[in-house]
RNA sequence: GCGAGGUUAGCUCAGUGGUAGAGCACUUGCUUCACACGCAAGGGGUCGCAGGUUCGAAACCUGCACCUCGCACCA
């Protein structure tokens, strides 16, 4: 700190000292030094997707994560806060493929192939996946980037893999034919998870069949989807309904094709729970293959499944000629339109309904029956229990009931997805009957295949393969084979098999995460040998958004168990989700999401960081308004400022203050020491609970409300220019360099309690004061970032210093007769820069050293101490406390109206404050019940208030009558 | 429909039984020798509504209203 500009400026701050970490690996973990007095504090990152960019829900997220992982390297912990990206399959593959269509490379991905199209991901991967870990890198988050991990890495593939076959070994993976949400954009199903609910503007169609065995009757059916009725397979309704039970058995002509001859058209009414008579007009059409409880309908009845769809949503040949070809939704309209002709079309209402939609397309999903990979959660009981136990703790707690409540009510989940880009299934297979397989029976040494398992096809030792026989309805017999061994792979392929196509569904990768990245194989004799595993796993803190404790918490929960015995995590905490100023979730196409770098460009990353955190209550949604940041712009500004001041006050002898002379304390210094004491308290005990904003307003208070209010400017009483140094008593030098001592310790601990959230500024002050001197290297010598946490005092220390309550009241009534002085000054439209003379009368005994500084606070010409037998000329304006009578002697130029109308509204308030007490004093169960403590205090406030209510009364019977 | 959370100053939020708070915004006055990204003073709230418990309720209980978010879902 040479040169010392005025303002905080951030940018070369924060490269500097960033590429400074970083060479001096701060950030670097190692097991090797994990001991009884070093323990391991971790965190995995939640990779972001690699295609990502940075947003404000990562700078909230990541922040936090480094707040924690700062504060536990202060408090002398092996820190590895492990960070990586997640391949996102669907968002990857559909950004690289549209990057290629823009390009004019490509109309569509099959024009490169599967192998070609992989390759062109990758590469854009290497080029431009990286671009959200160097974003991370501006907010200051203190990863060991040596430790970054990439879910498709060869080593973590390998683990999704030998999860994979272990689960489908333990016949917790199984593939089958359901009703799946399929995704008509992104040709892909998805899993429950990944659709949402939107409500849809749209038309309840209400449309007449006729009943084939009753000529002339008819039913009318109400549908928002008119376009499926191609694919109706029956009308259901109701066993109970009075109104349609003769027709039960019999048929209806299908309203549509209406080209196919009427007898082709015909299909059963039958009777089916499922149907709710108060709904619509109580006849259900039954489409099984493009509506899930229809699907189950047909299942009920043996209904002939009728697909009209094809994956992208348009209608095939078999809904007739004028709907051939069409987008569902113009076929929607088409149809009625068809219906309306036949006269078939009753009515159409505007009619509103609750649609799903793939979460990353934001289009309708359709129910479509296809063959997927599908897993039965393993580990679900223990992972219930060791958050309904309280064994693993949920920040805000409430989450806890959610994922309770989430976990009671699991479906099998999908796993299989349609994509190129992704961990392949690592199954083989070979269809045909049994003479296919003859072949291979006589390549395989155990000649058991067909049944359910395992063979090993290489001479790899360990290695070995699940052989399954299926048989296929359609497909006839096919063998199965699951495996994660690269050599037996080979060897399958060269006997024939064909690896599925399917990739597995992103989060079925990174529910590994917490042990995948440190090395896990699932081998047990490796793993027990693993240090990072053994170090640390499971880990401290994980910090996420309660949006994904479905996709990614419960089932890491559940991984972690079934693969480590234990628990991935000790505390969960939940985000709140970044909305902007109006409550509106961030969207790009709102346009409503600054750019965080942006902001940091503007104000910096200190400040960015001080500012959410500020505005991030526990549990609570954040309303992010680019002002929280401003504010932390202006906080460490002021922070800049006050030890710009310390660095004015050099007295000689260069560098930082020695000891602190207890002797030599004045009032402020011990009631400044108290508040700090308090702040270390309130502030490690916020952090311990995860309360960041709390924390910082603890900060805020303390730093800028007390010290700089307060104490710097009661310290100018007893500092000492440099320039006057040689002119000054040997005692007032040493009371100056005491006092200099005292700000030396309050901002040593100060820029400490600060570092979590604001590394970069408080590293530069650090070494900027020098604090950095005499300390060990690997104890805040090098870097605060190793600086111990400051403690709050013990008993010895407080009575070393004498911080006891009698200098805390002391300090604290200076402080409230100058704000009483100050007052009265304003009051009488005395300009706060001008300086008057000011009396003081105390009530007892008062340091000339003290006087000083009240006068010094007031601003006062001077302050003169008179006694008990001093009286002022009439109509004087007098504020008083505790500590005496505090006058503001005008000669002449007191405003009298402006005078008597402040001490009437003074009045006012006394009595009103009075009566207050007096009725509660006055209620005689309130005396009886109440505790001693809160009569005592009561009485008090009472006797304070009336002595008030004398001294204002007086004053105002002593103005002029006319002023 | 089920569940969770919320309702306190113009705005964003603290405040879990004993004198209603902070930051921002607002008004007024200040180039006071660290800081105008600042200093000082000030105005502003019947704590969503109605009952109840209590000497005492913003806080605890009951009901209601409204907002937000999950989960489920009827074509």
């Amino acid at each position: 700190m040479t040169e010392i500009p005025k303002a905080y400026e951030p940018k070369a701050v924060e490269d500097k000292w960033y590429g400074q970490w970083i060479e001096q690996g701060c950030f670097t973990a190692d097991p090797a030094r994990v001991s009884p007095s070093r323990p391991a504090y971790s965190i995995v990152i939640p990779p972001p997707n690699v295609t990502g960019v940075l947003t404000l829900g990562h700078v909230l997220n990541n922040t936090i994560q480094d707040i924690l992982s700062r504060k536990a390297r202060m408090d002398g912990k092996e820190v590895l806060w492990l960070p990586g990206t997640d391949h996102a399959g669907i968002a990857t593959q559909t950004v690289v493929e549209r990057t290629l269509k823009k390009a004019g490379e490509i109309r569509h991905r099959d024009d490169l192939g599967r192998e070609k199209f992989l390759e062109k991901v990758w590469q854009w991967k290497t080029e431009k996946g990286g671009i959200i870990i160097q974003q991370l890198k501006k907010i200051g988050a203190s990863c060991d980037w040596d430790r970054e991990r990439f879910t498709m890495d060869p080593a973590y593939s390998r683990c999704v893999q030998r999860v994979f076959v272990d689960l489908y070994k333990k016949g917790m993976i199984y593939r089958g034919k359901r009703m799946v949400n399929w995704c008509p954009v992104s040709l892909t199903a998805l899993s429950d998870e990944e659709v949402v609910m939107k409500e849809q503007k749209g038309y309840m169609y209400h449309f007449r069949v006729e009943v084939a065995e009753l000529p002339g009757t008819f039913l009318t059916i109400a549908t928002t989807r008119p376009e499926t009725i191609p694919a109706d397979t029956a009308v259901a309704v109701n066993p109970k309904d009075p109104r349609y039970q003769h027709l039960i058995g019999k048929h209806v002509i299908r309203a549509l094709p209406v080209e196919l001859p009427k007898e082709d058209r015909r299909i059963p009414i039958v009777a089916d729970e499922h149907v709710d008579f108060e709904f619509g007009t109580g006849v259900l059409k039954v489409t099984p293959a493009h509506d899930k409880a229809d699907f189950e309908i047909g299942l009920r009845h043996g209904l002939p499944v009728v697909d009209i769809l094809t994956p992208d949503g348009r209608m095939t040949a078999e809904s007739g000629p004028e709907l051939a070809g069409l987008d569902r939704f113009a076929a929607r309209k088409k149809s009625a339109e068809i219906l309306e002709a036949h006269g078939a079309l009753e009515k159409a209402e505007p009619y509103v309904n609750n649609v799903g939609f793939s979460e990353r397309a934001d289009v309708p999903i359709e129910p479509r029956l296809s063959e997927q990979w599908f897993l039965k959660y393993p580990s679900v009981a223990a992972a219930k229990t060791v958050v309904s136990s309280g064994r693993m703790r949920f920040y805000p707690d409430r989450w806890s009931k959610v994922y309770d409540n989430w976990m009671g009510g699991l479906q099998d989940w999908c796993i299989s997805r349609q994509l190129w880009w992704g961990h392949r299934v690592p199954v083989w297979r070979l269809k045909g009957g049994q003479a296919a397989f003859a072949g291979i029976r006589q390549s395989l040494e155990a000649g058991q295949f067909g049944t359910d398992g395992d063979t090993s096809f290489s001479n790899t030792p360990g290695e070995s393969t699940r052989l399954r026989l299926n048989s296929h309805p359609v497909d006839g017999q096919s063998l199965e084979a699951a495996t994660d061994s690269p050599e037996e792979a080979v060897q399958l392929e060269a006997l024939g098999f064909i690896q599925d196509t399917d990739v597995l569904d992103t989060w079925f990768s990174s529910w590994l995460w917490p042990f995948a990245t440190m090395g896990w194989t699932g081998k047990p004799e490796t793993d027990q040998q693993n240090p990072w595993l053994k170090a640390f796993y499971p880990t401290t803190d994980l910090v996420t958004g309660p949006d994904i404790i479905f996709f990614w918490v419960a089932r890491m929960i559940m991984a972690g168990y079934e693969y480590m015995g234990a628990e991935p995590f000790q505390n969960v905490y939940f985000t709140g989700i970044i909305r902007d100023k109006l409550g509106r979730k961030m969207s790009k196409s709102l346009g409503n999401s600054p750019d965080p770098l942006d902001l940091i460009a503007s104000y910096g990353a200190d400040a960015l960081r001080f500012g959410v955190m500020r505005s991030a209550p526990l549990g609570q949604d954040i309303l992010f308004d680019e002002q929280a940041v401003e504010l932390g712009r202006n906080f460490c500004n002021k922070l800049w400022n006050a030890c710009r001041f310390r660095q004015m006050q050099n007295l000689g002898d260069d560098g930082v203050e020695g000891e602190i002379d207890p002797s030599l304390l004045s009032s402020d210094d011990r009631w400044i020491l108290l508040r700090l004491d308090q702040a270390i308290r309130e502030v490690t005990r916020a952090l311990a609970e995860y309360n960041f904003s709390e924390a910082t307003s603890v900060l805020y208070r303390f730093f800028w409300s007390e010290y700089c209010d307060w104490f710097i400017e009661a310290s100018k009483a007893a500092l000492v220019r440099p320039e006057d140094v040689a002119t000054t008593s040997p005692g007032n030098l040493r009371a100056a360099k005491n006092k200099v001592a005292v700000i030396d310790f309050i901002l040593g601990n100060t820029l400490r309690l600060f570092h979590p959230f604001l590394p970069f500024i408080t590293e530069e002050l650090w070494h900027g004061l020098g604090y950095q001197h005499d300390l060990p290297a690997d104890r805040g010598g090098q870097t605060i970032m190793r600086a111990t946490w400051p403690k709050a005092f013990s008993e010895e220390e407080k009575e070393y210093f004498g911080l006891d309550s009698t200098a805390e009241q002391l300090a604290s009534a200076k402080y409230g007769l100058v704000s009483l002085g100050r007052n009265l000054k304003a009051q009488a439209n005395v300009p706060s820069n001008k300086r008057v003379p000011f009396v003081l009368r105390p009530s007892g005994r008062l340091d000339a050293q003290e006087i000083e500084v009240i006068r010094l606070l007031l601003n006062a010409e001077t302050l003169t101490g008179v006694g008990a037998e001093w009286s002022p000329s009439k109509g004087t304006p007098v504020a008083a406390n505790e500590l005496g009578e505090l006058y503001l002697p005008l000669a002449g130029l007191v405003d009298y109206a402006a005078e008597r109308a402040r001490l009437t509204k003074e009045i006012e308030k006394a009595k009103s404050e009075i009566k207050k007490v007096e009725d509660k004093l006055g209620n005689p169960s309130f005396v009886q019940k109440v505790p001693a403590s809160v009569l005592l205090e009561h009485q008090g406030r009472l006797s304070e208030w009336q002595a008030k209510l004398r001294q204002l009364e007086t004053s105002l019977a002593d103005l002029p009558a006319r002023g």
